[in-house]
DNA sequence: AAGTGGTCTAGACCACTAA
DNA sequence: TAGTGGTCTAGACCACTTT
């Protein structure tokens, strides 16, 4: 036993040694249980509590009746922000594609495909939501909830909110894709000549967690970006939860 | 019983439920095991097992000999990327501030009190550093450690390294704080007229966690940036580790 | 069927905090 | 000193995956 450390400690110490040091590298199996309690003549129980401060950090995952493997993320999908959505005044479309197929596009390089669920629905805000729409307390919003889906895995969630007066009778009420030239806030006459992009990382609410499939000690990024026109008006608030095992969130931004 | 679920789950479950309805506010006393064991009629560990689950989300932190809480974050520091260390052309400093202070200023409205400790080192940096640099194989750059705390608590951890031969000889050599007009490259005479900034969310590797006294469930964001001169030559490279629990990243984009 | 991890128990002892 | 949570044990049974 080292000094100063708990059984489950040391257990954990030396299995993170080797996964630091390339010993073992990602996808690889860990010893079973049984084996490393012959091996450190610890309780199962104990063996087990050192092994789950590795999967609390993120180093391990374990699958029931499969084994423990050290952890192997996915490619992460890059999000352009800074071109993303934020063109919408000079409608040249980036790249020519139009802004509603970015997040397609962004994915379906080698061969992958993107989808969306989406639904429509007139609600109460979030208080943050509301506060940076300029709404009165408990005004509505119209709210477009989206699913986002890369080979029928789970990537995104992404929930739009808009001012009800600049959205009610427009193709953003229906629950269907909206890809424009300009994007979609352009496709309703919305002119957006600045945002602001707000990004807090936490771990997945249950639900989240849920719906996106999360494996343990997966945080999520909540990115919330709010368009403004040029008189200063809140057009819209737009709320994303990135997991941060699938995801690389990118800023280009030319400061001269 | 819950049906589905088991016993652990639903201790979670229970305790899930009165905390987002708010009905256990933050920084309420959880009951004790002792009381939870009577109250399921469930032995110690599952009850333990039960709220490790809140633990791993976040929502509960515990003491040794005090209790469980609902967990209660620190005010949020606001992190303006758009404007910290973006000016170095109008050598105008931001509201009237040097760069090198606006991470201080961020947070040192409230009588709150910042510090940061420097080391310098010429080291092999990380390999995404290294690309990021357009250095060589096995090339060097020099190091600037900061760890920044403010009153006494650890708050982030940054690293900058530099292409050697763009700072051997100026003050950037030396571990002491360089607050000069429109930053740190402007101080040496180096001028950033771009930026690239990567963002990517994690749980912290043990040592970032010891350094900085991170609570249990705690994610934290890594921000690389990457400064361009005029000719595309990268300048610098930033990377900063900044806990998800008293950080908000924010970015404020003129997009016509 | 064999091997893996997941859940649960009853009890012991230890470490820390607060009254 | 009493009450809290943290560590550890030996054993049982269950659920899942692979062979």
């Amino acid at each position: 036993m080292r000094r100063g450390m708990t059984k489950a400690q040391e257990i954990a110490a030396d299995l993170r040694e080797q996964i630091e040091s390339g010993d073992l590298e990602g996808g690889a199996a860990l010893p079973s249980e049984a084996e490393m309690m012959r091996a450190y003549g610890y309780s199962r129980e104990t063996i087990r509590a050192g092994v789950r401060m590795l999967v609390d950090e993120g180093l391990v995952v374990t699958g029931q009746g499969q084994g423990k493997y050290v952890r192997q993320d996915f490619e992460r999908v890059v999000w352009n922000w800074t071109t993303l959505e934020s063109r919408s005044r000079h409608a040249t479309a980036v790249e020519g594609k139009t802004a509603g197929d970015q997040w397609a596009s962004a994915v379906s390089g080698d061969g992958k495909t993107p989808r969306q669920e989406i639904s429509v629905s007139i609600v109460e805000p979030p208080e943050h939501v509301r506060e940076s729409l300029g709404l009165p307390e408990g005004g509505l919003a119209v709210k477009r909830q989206r699913v986002r889906y890369v080979d029928s895995r789970p990537y995104a969630l992404a929930d739009s909110y808009f001012p009800p007066d600049l959205v009610t009778g427009t193709p953003l009420m229906e629950p269907r894709d909206v890809s424009a030239p300009g994007g979609v806030l352009a496709s309703v006459g919305l002119i957006q000549v600045r945002y602001r992009d707000e990004i807090t990382v936490r771990m997945p609410a249950h639900k989240e967690a849920e719906l996106l499939a999360l494996p343990a000690a997966t945080p999520v990024a909540e990115h919330t970006r709010t368009g403004y026109d040029a008189d200063g008006k809140a057009l819209r608030c737009m709320v994303t939860i990135l997991p941060g095992d699938r995801h690389k969130i990118l800023y280009e931004v030319d400061s001269d």
